[in-house]
DNA sequence: ACAGTAATTGTTATAGTATTACAGCATATG
DNA sequence: CATATGCTGTAATACTATAACAATTACTGT
């Protein structure tokens, strides 16, 4: 799945639309970033779709379900499932790994035989930075 | 959040909705839900979205967020987090409670001062019936 | 019981998200 | 070169969810 990103040759609108998401420095929905880019060249939510997928593909984005949304994958590669931690405040979104967490998710359910393959784990709360306020 | 369901007194479209969600057993859209209770006074979007808040407020059904549709909640009344473990092939949804898990995935974040209050976690993979055949 | 207020429900319109279908172009393959 | 294959652009449409407001029902104090 995510694949090492050394290896990887970008797109220009591959490269543009992961500009539009490191400018917004938060997730966006795939229309916020049509209106970012329809100065480079994108006319059509297809085809930011489209482009988002290839860069999921890639792991270098990541669609964050319960907010019909896409974000910067954190500067490693990885495999593992991310964890993503949504402030309710501010909307800020970090990606966390911990390989036990993912590892007791995916072993849970094998109790009644279910062979999972992908995982999907969304936390809202409140980050730090809100709190200290 | 979750109450006690012997104590509610489910409204006329509250019980129909949820006899919908049974008859089909699986999770289904608004949409979909519209399309079955067109014939007992549902006629507009609006009127699921709303049974249906009213129904998750009371905890007798939940909101996959990875698949825009609605479940039964599990026979026990619970607070835990669900984790939903969701087959590719047959599209059946389980619901699964593992205090252990749910407690670990919400301290998790704490450790960057993220404090967390609501979780949301879906499995895909494959169910023990899909995989016997 | 009644008036006044608050809460709920119905209806219409519209906003927001995602995909289908197909045309056009580029690239690969023999 | 001819054809097959896949990628990109464009338009149309499907699917999901909410806003705004009217109509009705339920509650409150007198």
């Amino acid at each position: 799945m995510a694949q090492n990103k050394a290896q990887i040759t970008l797109t220009e609108k591959q490269s543009q639309l992961l500009d539009a998401l490191r400018e917004a420095n938060q997730p966006l929905g795939a229309y916020a970033l049509l209106d970012m880019l329809r100065e480079h060249g994108f006319s059509a939510p297809l085809q930011v779709y489209r482009t988002l997928d290839q860069l999921a593909e890639h792991g270098l984005v990541h669609r964050l379900e319960s907010l019909n949304a896409w974000t910067l994958c954190c500067a490693d590669h990885h495999q593992d499932t991310p964890i993503f931690a949504i402030c309710n405040q501010c909307g800020t979104v970090a990606e966390h790994l911990d390989e036990g967490v993912a590892q007791t998710i995916a072993a849970l359910p094998l109790k009644n035989g279910f062979v999972p393959n992908r995982s999907i784990i969304e936390i809202y709360g409140q980050c730090q930075d809100c709190s200290a306020k």
